[in-house]
DNA sequence: CCTTCTCCCGGCAACGTTTCCGTAATTAAT
DNA sequence: ATTAATTACGGAAACGTTGCCGGGAGAAGG
């Protein structure tokens, strides 16, 4: 069927072009020439065009024709490149996650709930992580509009009033689903959990185990989650009447160090908290240390509460009384969201999700 | 300067195929349109490939046509289309980190190394999370050699002889830099802790804190590091005169659900092991579970030592004794080796590198 | 005045796909 | 038998870049 002579001078040709690239490419190596569509089209005497098709079962392509096609890109390895599809498609299969830390069980939870549905779903996942810096946030998310994701699911580090990178995004067409630390304004979907449930009812619990010294420890009074938290937690000590006292309410500077003294201070003054309430696992566990420290009875003398996710809360000593997220739910609903304004955008209306936290009453405080 | 009459006919025009591109595109939406280099290049009457040296900072472009061309893309916040670059120059400035878990502090550490090192030199990192599923792993590994990542970071899940999806990875020049659980026989950078000698002067450490009969839990018998730390162990029994039981040695079936009533039953046996040495932190985890729910005495009656990077090892009940590896400086170690064999191929020489773990001495050994 | 050189810029091909279109050959409908 | 429809394939443009050329204008040197 294909003539001898022809494929003699594709060999020479291919070989020529083939060590060409090779020392273009690389200067040196044992790689092999690189396999794409026209190269299968010319082993298989067949254009580019139908390659094309019968890779993608397209019913332009008799059965047969497919199946030397198939056999053959099986055969050689055949991958497509990826990136002149998206070239063509304007699509990347790509979709970015951007977390303000990934010490924090919260975020690794969320990351593993992202992706595994992205991958279920044919997307690959690209990680920023923002270290709690909003000029990096804006930086990498900036750059997010070139068409090398599809898609963004974000949790804030920018200040809830700062938010116009994500704007700027969002008009250039790129989806952005929000999770746990959110924006206000935005079109888009938003996943929750009820923050200020969670810290009304566990300031509450706090107050119902004998507090009447609450402090709280907040990540930042400039994002969602701190302002929820905070709000629910002054309106617990209210509701109890209970006076809310500025300078027990501590707010993080993203600094450990700096942190760990700011508790310290605050549980070293006399008539010191008997309760403290905070907002990420580090900083219990900085209270811990300081409790160590200076010989505090936990929870005799500090009832501790705090938002976790970690799993050795229970192991702790004493073990830590938490309010825990659905965190990987929280990341799987996030990218479903993101898929579906990706893929089905006229069945996309965006929504505000709100998932109930979890109080587990342990040891810290006093159970 | 520029003619009246060519501008408005080119802003109808531009409209013109706005509109139109709007429609392909999206179908609907208030996404404006996309700005490339034809489109500065038309607004400044200059030719695209003038427009791409002058971003470039191209010697061949005068100094204020620089500044034009510059000026413009900023006030458009114009955004290079990475994929277009990437299918012209063969590199995507994007590598892969393939882990086998995720909630595990050690891979958590080492990918905040990877993520913070490439992003420091301009890569983006893809992460695949291979849930110890070898199948997943060579489905993941196979499809990279499509450029889609420039080089591979990788911590094995697959078998130490199984690892052929990997080779093949390498004979189509992709980089691969393993870490921890890594193969033999490659021409790659290979970067690991000091496994062998860390389990056996941590056996070592238990024989000296009065254990007799001391049982391992290893992550898999077909792997690096499940290997050398076995090794290392068994060694340490022999030196000390004490007889290896095969059936303490219990092998992870990476089913926690398995793995907690594995190490139950060990627990359990009548003459049980006084001392046990894990060598991932979730088995350890569960025989604080075990020994609280069988009231077995730790450290009294076992001894427990563990593989760990948890950063609340010294808050358990009782702190946990943790051989500790350097993470975040494998991770970093691992892209700076990688991105060294993507950029300077010729200084490029792949080498074993081997750090050292550190013996935390805490409670759950007696201390 | 002619040559040579430098400076600046534009044209064009190429990267690997996808997809719109055209068309030849075969089959079905009239 | 002529036309219409269908099947199976190829040609070519396009996606947004980059980089090799080539060339015109002006300066410098003879």
């Amino acid at each position: 069927m294909a003539p001898i002579v022809p494929d003699g001078l594709f060999a020479i040709i291919n070989f020529l072009s083939s060590s060409l690239k090779r020392i273009y490419k690389k200067g040196v190596g044992m790689n092999m020439e690189p396999i794409n569509l026209k190269k299968l089209a010319s082993l298989l005497h067949l254009s580019i065009s139908t390659v094309s098709k019968a890779l993608r079962d397209s019913h332009e392509i008799s059965a047969d024709t497919k199946k030397r096609v198939m056999d053959l890109a099986r055969e050689l390895n055949y991958e497509p490149n990826p990136y002149a599809g998206s070239l063509r498609k304007f699509k990347s299969k790509t979709i970015a996650v951007v977390v303000p830390d990934i010490i924090n069980n919260f975020f690794i939870f969320a990351i593993k709930g992202i992706q595994e549905t992205a991958h279920a779903k044919g997307y690959h996942v690209l990680i920023y992580i923002t270290n709690e810096n909003p000029e990096y946030e804006k930086d990498v998310v900036r750059h997010m509009t070139n068409g090398r994701v599809d898609g963004v699911v974000i949790s804030l580090t920018s200040p809830i009033d700062d938010t116009e990178h994500l704007m700027h995004l969002q008009e250039k067409g790129v989806p952005v689903v929000f999770f746990d630390r959110v924006a206000e304004g935005f079109d888009s979907t938003i996943i929750t959990t009820n923050n200020y449930e969670s810290a009304y009812n566990g300031t509450r619990y706090l107050i119902e185990q004998g507090c009447r010294r609450i402090a709280h420890c907040q990540v930042s009074d400039k994002i969602s989650i701190g302002i929820d938290r905070l709000n629910g937690y002054k309106k617990a000590l209210e509701d109890a009447g209970i006076e809310v006292r500025p300078e027990w309410i501590l707010t993080s500077k993203k600094d450990s160090a700096h942190d760990a003294t700011l508790i310290e201070n605050a549980l070293l003054q006399k008539n010191a908290p008997d309760g403290l309430f905070t907002s990420v696992e580090t900083h219990a566990l900085i209270t811990y240390d300081i409790c160590r420290k200076h010989k505090i009875d936990m929870p005799g003398k500090l009832k501790l509460l705090s938002f976790s996710n970690m799993p050795t809360a229970h192991l702790l000593k004493p073990s830590l009384s938490t309010i825990t997220q659905p965190a990987f739910e929280i990341g799987q609903a996030a990218v479903q969201q993101l898929i579906l304004a990706l893929e089905k955008p006229a069945r996309y209306i965006p929504e505000k999700v709100n998932m109930d936290s979890v109080l587990i009453e342990r040891e810290s405080t006093g159970k």
